[in-house]
DNA sequence: AGTCTAGTTGACCGATCGGTAAACACAAGG
DNA sequence: CCTTGTGTTTACCGATCGGTCAACTAGACT
């Protein structure tokens, strides 16, 4: 399975195949499919694993170390962009997001594959959305705030920068593009303000 | 070329073959090598072609149509939604962004491929800053606005929305997190007017 | 008529795909 | 000692992958 993550990460669904995986994991073909039914299964337990660990060592500790919503983002892009890194110093690819990426090029092919991604990234738009609801409690937001629809929106622009950061093969994409994050969640700086104030 | 289009498009590069390709395009194998080199470069040309059509269909008449950056916004996501939801009755599947998918997909692969999709995402980009530049220029926005920085959170965020779109395989999805886009681009309303504002 | 060339065709290439199955190793339990 | 269950190994399956090639067709030009 680790052999498995690296490469599906790194390369894509499609490209990767079984000889590979077990080339990597030293492991004959055979033994393989006495633990896995087949292809599509080992990559879903994969991605099982993996959504858990990123739960447990990302969104957690960013979405509710830090005290404040500005810096609960912060840690949380800071978190991804050093997770990037790592793997692309480790693999030589940046990954992106893996449960995009997977439901979107199995998601016209892979029904259970699909329904496997869509799972993982309704519970990270659940975590978003129970960092915006205490952001709520403490009165950082207006409590009229559409939490449920905040989050969909910061899922959707985080899918964006991932995407952009893969495409670009450069984990300085996501810093360069984090800023759109704050202005998301936190709401635009007013326009006059709004020139260079990132930099 | 339009046999490619129609199955890259709705699979993927990678799980697209040459065989199928030709068996829909009504034309023998051997035809296809005596005017493209390989499926690379098959793939390539192709989506010259959909970002020709693209630009001309979908950027020009919306980013320059109606008067005003939030009518062109608008104008802009209608026209993406109706394509979209074109190919989804034509094909069965939803596409998301054709740019964005196989940048990612071939991305760690194929380089000539995945250079040649950050160019239409460049040229996309620009297309974007073009009417923003328009929008300072008639004080919609403000005039130290960093437009080009503005443009680069506009395609992330719009590429975010279509892969959520693919990953769900549903065209409402593009009308769901439009609001966002409005948001990041326009300045997010005062947090007190901000619940169920969109709705 | 003869030649040339653009294009078509179908057979074929080696490699790889995901997956199967039978033979085998081996430790545990009787 | 013998069985049983858990894995491992290896050879093999048909299908498909992208790509090649030589033979062939047919229209244009001389």
């Amino acid at each position: 399975m680790d052999a498995t993550r690296s490469l599906v990460l790194t390369r894509s669904y499609g490209s990767v195949g079984i000889a590979g995986i077990c080339e990597r994991a030293g492991v004959r073909r055979g033994s393989l499919y006495h633990f896995f039914p087949g292809k599509e299964d080992l990559v879903i337990a994969t991605l099982e694993v993996l959504y858990t660990e990123f739960e447990a060592e990302v969104l957690q500790p960013a979405l509710r170390g830090p005290a404040g919503l500005r810096g609960r983002i912060t840690a949380f892009v800071n978190a991804v962009h050093a997770f990037q890194t790592r793997m692309q110093a480790a693999e030589g690819r940046l990954p992106g997001c893996p449960f995009g990426s997977l439901a979107v090029e199995t998601g016209t092919q892979s029904p259970r594959l699909r329904e496997a991604m869509q799972g993982h990234l309704d519970a990270i738009r659940a975590q978003f959305r129970a960092a915006l609801d205490a952001a709520v409690a403490h009165g950082e937001l207006d409590a009229r705030t559409d939490t449920a629809r905040l989050a969909d929106h910061w899922l959707a622009l985080m899918e964006g920068i991932l995407l952009m950061a893969r495409a670009e093969q450069d984990a300085d994409t996501i810093l360069r593009l984090a800023p759109a994050l704050q202005d998301l969640l936190l709401g635009a700086p007013a326009p006059e303000r709004r020139a260079n104030e990132h930099r």
